[in-house]
RNA sequence: GGGCGGUUAGCUCAGCUGGUUAGAGCGCGUCGUUCACACCGACGAGGUCGGAGGUUCGAGUCCUCUACCGCCCACCA
């Protein structure tokens, strides 16, 4: 883990992010554990932390309880298994008929508590109320009717066993069933039957099942059934989806455990609508993902089971008296004063008692689950500014602007960092999140450790630099993913390259003319540089908006413009003498254009700008003022000129390449037709598009838009 | 079952509140190097904007329906 933590490190600063490294922490850090567990008996002390004993889903091999939002359904090859379930002497309204139900998992028939059909079911109506017994096991169970029981699945009535699925919890909570498990938290089906079954006199078949894993135990609990006649014809082959612990390799069962939950709206509807509102309140970008939190919110089926029955983590905070017996009063947990914190009740002792009375009667026990990672850093706001060591830095900073993060954790990370922040401080912990998309591999597939298509960045940086790969990454919208693509890290290389190229220019022809605005007697630099005003402008509006993308295609999209036109429209002119006035000109223009691209490339290719920009100023770029518009606009300059010019230029460009001659030719006669608020704009510029085209006459006349151009002859070998 | 995105040139993608001949880069073709740039430049070819209706003087852009791709949510015996 240290050396992943390193790797990123290494990336992150080879990439140039500008994270403030001495407030990196770890989860089971000794900071993120105060925080942790003070936010913990705040919620605690507040009621918005309960513990309880209830149906928990529960993953065999980790043996842990498992959050909901830590599920993910996988569709898997099953099988409905037609079963008998018999009449009871002197019960059911029209005779002593059996009932035949569907089930999934047949192991479960032990652990069966009742049947359900939907109430409006006409075929069990008549069943309603009456008894019957479960096929192998004889147990009786009653017939029950709930609105959940769905009249075209399978034979339209249910078998409710504790626990098959959440479904099977539902109907055991709202129908007040018994309890009748038989799934241990190994997976394994437990040794001791169920009483009923001691009762029924069948311990003898659960004694078949008992110990085997729900595989085993389906394998052989079928050939039981076809022995003794109640499975009715063979397995039929399905695949469903199944509830998975999304880091596990087994389906969940659901065992009753006593566990932590963290109120969350999900059996609370004030709470969860005002966690809607909270939703509605951030800014996200883009704004659509927000249904993702919104039907997230929606969907919650219960609290937010935070322990864990991990090793490492961050403890609870937590121990229990036990009374003269030994039994743990779990209502009345011992805690710690905050000042304490951290805590390890497993080696601390409460208040008031002494190491010796550890695990004794009349003494106290600790409590040993820890916590989900999640409950820590869904903190992570609070530890990043301050909360419990720094004051001043938590008012200043708290709550903060911006959540970053992937879409897969919106559920987790983001909404609950939103519960503890609404809990403890009533505000929303951030104003703004911009939710990323996915990195996919070249040809657009999903990365995976397991298809072998995983892409690491840094052999990236290294063949296409550092900036090449913000470019690239740049590029990629907010929440849309993004296939590696190294053409496009060629292209923003590319780009770089031209920054410097063209920086070397300017700076190498106006060593250190002046920026004084006066300066600025051409029209067509005065022009060019309200074209870069507007630039700002548009670049920093899509900036406030976290539309970064947007940012580097308008920035881009102008430097290459600048670059093709206006350098070569210019060049003469800053080429003259150091003295004229349009020399004087040009270079102010340049320098000042050059100043602001340097600074509007920066947050993209943070390496190249640091490095031109150590060529002629001091300091690092990166906290050099933003571009200011307002200062750069000059007065009285018309947007035409710049425009007109270029167009005329390109329309030269393009004769001399028709004509598969140099760019360098000489022209000997232009006749630009325009109308003519353009035709003004253009004799602005004239002795510069002269120059820039080699052209000897320029001629204009007023009228529908055309360019003509007549190339002087080649000269003779 | 409910919902959210996407579908624009061979490829990867722009196209904001509807407005003149739909854009960029890559790839492709042609041409061009003394004077920022061959780690280059210029120019060009290439698109019935998934499909069908509709609103409008005008739709890639709005509405309805629909197809396919991706994803999220859901109490999926």
């Amino acid at each position: 883990m240290v050396e992943d933590e390193q790797k990123f490190e290494e990336l992150w600063r080879r990439l140039g992010l500008s994270v403030d490294w001495s407030l990196t922490y770890t989860t089971i850090g000794v900071r993120a554990r105060r925080v942790s567990q003070r936010a913990f008996l705040r919620n605690l002390a507040r009621g918005e932390v309960y513990k309880s004993e209830a149906p928990t889903l529960w993953d065999v091999d980790f043996r842990t309880a498992v959050a909901q939002a830590e599920l993910e359904d996988r569709e898997l090859a099953g099988a409905y298994h037609r079963l008998t379930v018999h009449a009871v002497d002197g019960q059911g309204a029209d005779g002593l008929a059996d009932i035949v139900v569907e089930t999934t998992r047949p192991e479960l028939v032990p652990a069966c508590v009742a049947l359900v059909a939907h109430p409006d079911d006409g075929r069990y109506q008549p069943r309603f109320g009456s008894w019957v017994t479960t096929p192998l096991f004889g147990v009786r169970v009653p017939v029950l009717a709930h609105h959940l029981a769905d009249p075209e699945k399978g034979s339209g009535i249910a078998m409710v066993c504790t626990f098959g699925d959440t479904t099977d919890v539902v109907w055991w909570r709202e129908l007040d069933l018994p309890v009748r498990s038989v799934m241990g938290s190994d997976g394994r089906l437990v040794a001791d039957p169920p009483g009923e079954i001691l009762e029924a006199g069948t311990a003898d078949t659960y004694a078949e099942l008992a110990g085997k894993t729900a595989k085993q135990a389906q394998k052989r609990i079928v050939e039981l059934l076809r022995e003794s006649g109640e499975l009715d014809g063979e397995p039929r082959a399905i695949t469903h989806p199944v509830k998975f612990y999304e880091r596990g390799d087994r389906p969940l069962e659901i065992i009753t455990t006593r566990q932590w939950y963290i109120r969350n709206g999900g059996r609370d509807p004030e709470l969860r609508a005002k966690l809607l509102d909270l939703g509605r309140d951030l800014e996200w970008h883009p704004a659509h993902v927000h249904q993702r939190y919104e039907s997230w919110v929606e969907g919650l089926n219960g609290d937010w089971l935070i322990s864990r029955q991990r090793y490492f983590g961050v403890p609870f905070p937590v121990w229990y008296a036990l009374d003269a017996d030994g039994r743990a009063d779990y209502e009345n947990p011992l805690v710690p004063s905050e000042d304490a914190l951290p805590v390890d009740p497993a080696s601390d002792v409460p208040a008031g008692y002494t190491e010796a009375q550890r695990d004794q009667p009349g003494g106290f026990v600790a409590d040993l689950d820890i916590m989900d990672t999640w409950a820590t850093s869904s903190l992570t706001p609070q530890i990043a500014t301050g909360w419990v060591d720094d004051a001043d830095l938590f008012e200043r900073t708290f709550p903060m602007n911006l959540r970053p993060q992937g879409p897969e954790i919106i559920r987790t990370w983001l909404f609950d960092s939103v519960v503890r922040a609404w809990f403890e401080h009533g505000v929303l912990p951030w104003s703004d999140t911009t939710i990323n998309g996915w990195v996919l591999d070249p040809d657009r597939k999903k990365m995976a450790k397991s298809v072998g298509n995983v892409i690491t960045p840094m052999p990236l940086v290294e063949e296409y630099s550092a900036d090449a790969l913000r470019y690239w990454a740049c590029n990629g919208r907010p929440a849309v993913d993004t296939a590696v693509d190294s053409g496009v890290m060629k292209i923003g290389r590319k780009l770089a390259i031209k920054i410097l190229n063209l920086s070397k220019f300017v700076l190498g022809l106006a060593g250190d003319a002046s920026d004084d605005p006066a300066l600025l007697t051409s029209a067509l630099d005065r022009s060019m540089l309200v074209a870069l005003a507007d630039l700002v402008d548009e670049v920093t509006a899509a900036f406030d908006s976290f539309d970064y993308a947007r940012a580097l295609e308008r920035t881009e999209r102008f430097f290459w413009s600048f670059c093709d036109d206006y350098v070569e429209l210019v060049k003469a002119r800053a080429y003259g003498n150091a003295g004229d006035a349009g020399t004087q000109s040009a270079a102010a223009a340049l320098r000042a254009a050059l100043s602001t691209l340097h600074r509007l490339f920066a947050p993209f290719l943070a390496f190249t700008t640091e490095e031109v920009w150590s060529w002629w100023q001091e300091g690092t770029i990166h906290r050099t003022p933003w571009p200011d518009s307002v200062g750069l606009r000059p007065g009285g300059a018309d947007p035409l000129v710049y425009e007109v010019a270029a167009t005329v230029l390109t329309a030269v460009r393009k004769e001399k390449s028709e004509q598969k001659r140099s760019l360098a030719a000489p022209v000997e006669h232009v006749l630009v037709r325009e109308s003519d608020d353009r035709l003004a704009a253009l004799r602005a510029a004239e002795d510069d598009v002269r120059d820039a085209g080699k052209i000897a006459v320029l001629d204009t006349e007023v009228g529908e838009y055309i360019v003509k151009v007549e190339l002087a002859p080649p000269e003779p070998k």
